[in-house]
DNA sequence: ACCTGAACACCGTTCAAGT
DNA sequence: ACCTGAACACCGTTCAAGT
């Protein structure tokens, strides 16, 4: 009864964890229902009692991993060590694109899109309590009077969308990994000198690029 | 003979037009061999001939991708109409933004790296050819004194990192069409808003976030 | 040189049947 | 309730054989 664990209710949990490690491992490609029940000692048929699609297994696996994802942004998000906000910014970009990075096949399946629309609902609530924890730095960061005023929301997805784009980048292997903590730290650099309020002049849209509010052709077809 | 032109030599390239617009209409599942070859008229096993493996032709997808996306970053790159820097700027971020949208299962295959050891080097050199745009941009910005000093490399890598990230968001339906020229406007802003100097001030990494350049825990374990 | 078509091993999915 | 195992339709890949 020990050595076959999954055959009174805990295949479910076992399909997950071991088409986590395979999907670590041997990538997208890698992952097929059938290696995995033989994996499990479990007939071909079986999963489908629990997951009726490999979609379906493949979105579960998306939302344990945002799951994780957002533990971590928790996590890293509530140090308030007194230090300066510019370190904790840092601090949580480093450790997501870290995150983001350990594991290249499951961040394809969380930001990938090609879910049922089922699961798609609760994929996107799982991203968007990600994007919230950022958001709350961010509000934090604004309270303190170290970032700009301006809709947190949208703050927080610049922000949070530079580092996913060098997830990308170092998945794709155009940034190599020993530069890549210099990287994101290089990029909180650039987006807080923007971020940042300066004494002696007003925020960015009004002073720093005044050309932008001027009425100008459509950028459409260019 | 006109009825089946892929018999002679044009089997290839028939390949290549009719899998991207599958994978256009269909996405990475509803790809295969075997229909592509149905629906050229063609036996199972002529694909082989010219494409030794289905991911031998998806990295030829990939290729074809960065080819056009390189032209189009290129010519957006190149309009230097006298209006500010940050128009232009603005204007190859909505278009890239805009071309990386149109498509988005070819992006994930630009990007996604399961490509074998092969094609690799071809692709990583498509890759770099549409970052060196980018970088050329940043350069011209910088002489004319639009933008901060620094390695054009590393600024170029971010500003192309947000938008490839605000492009992945938009893929995972985590922003919506709708605002999404805005939201990749609003990025360039704030980008910008670091990567201008200001006359008043010193750059950023001397000025605005002193503490990032003392000496300070290691951010690993956060 | 290029394509055909049979063959092989592997899928995902369904479903009656077992316990 | 949960799992089995045969069945079905579809793959990718290989390879002798054709033209």
């Amino acid at each position: 009864m020990t050595a076959r664990p999954y055959h009174h209710g805990g295949l479910r949990a076992a399909l997950v964890t071991q088409a986590e490690a395979t999907l670590r491992t041997s990538g997208i490609d890698g992952l097929s229902l059938r290696e995995l029940a033989r994996e499990l000692g479990v007939s071909h048929g079986a999963p489908q009692r629990h997951f009726r699609d490999k979609a379906a297994l493949l979105d579960a696996l998306a939302i344990e991993g945002f799951g994780r994802l957002n533990e971590m942004l928790a996590r890293a998000a509530d140090v308030d060590d007194g230090h300066a906000f510019a370190w904790t910014l840092t601090d949580v970009a480093v450790a997501y694109v870290r995150f983001a990075t350990e594991d290249p096949a499951l961040l394809d399946l969380m930001f990938t899109h090609k879910h049922q629309a089922d699961a798609s609902d609760e994929l996107k609530a799982a991203a968007n309590a990600g994007l919230a924890c950022v958001v709350a730095m961010v509000e934090r960061g604004q309270a303190r009077g170290d970032l700009v005023d301006g809709d947190p929301q949208s703050i927080a997805m610049v922000l949070f969308a530079t580092l996913q784009g060098i997830t990308s980048f170092a998945n794709a292997d155009i940034v190599d990994p020993q530069s890549l903590d210099e990287l994101t730290t290089y990029a909180v650099e650039l987006l807080l000198g923007g971020l940042t309020p300066h004494p002696d002049q007003s925020p960015i849209n009004s002073t720093f690029i005044p050309a932008l509010c001027e009425k100008r052709p459509d950028p459409a077809q260019s």
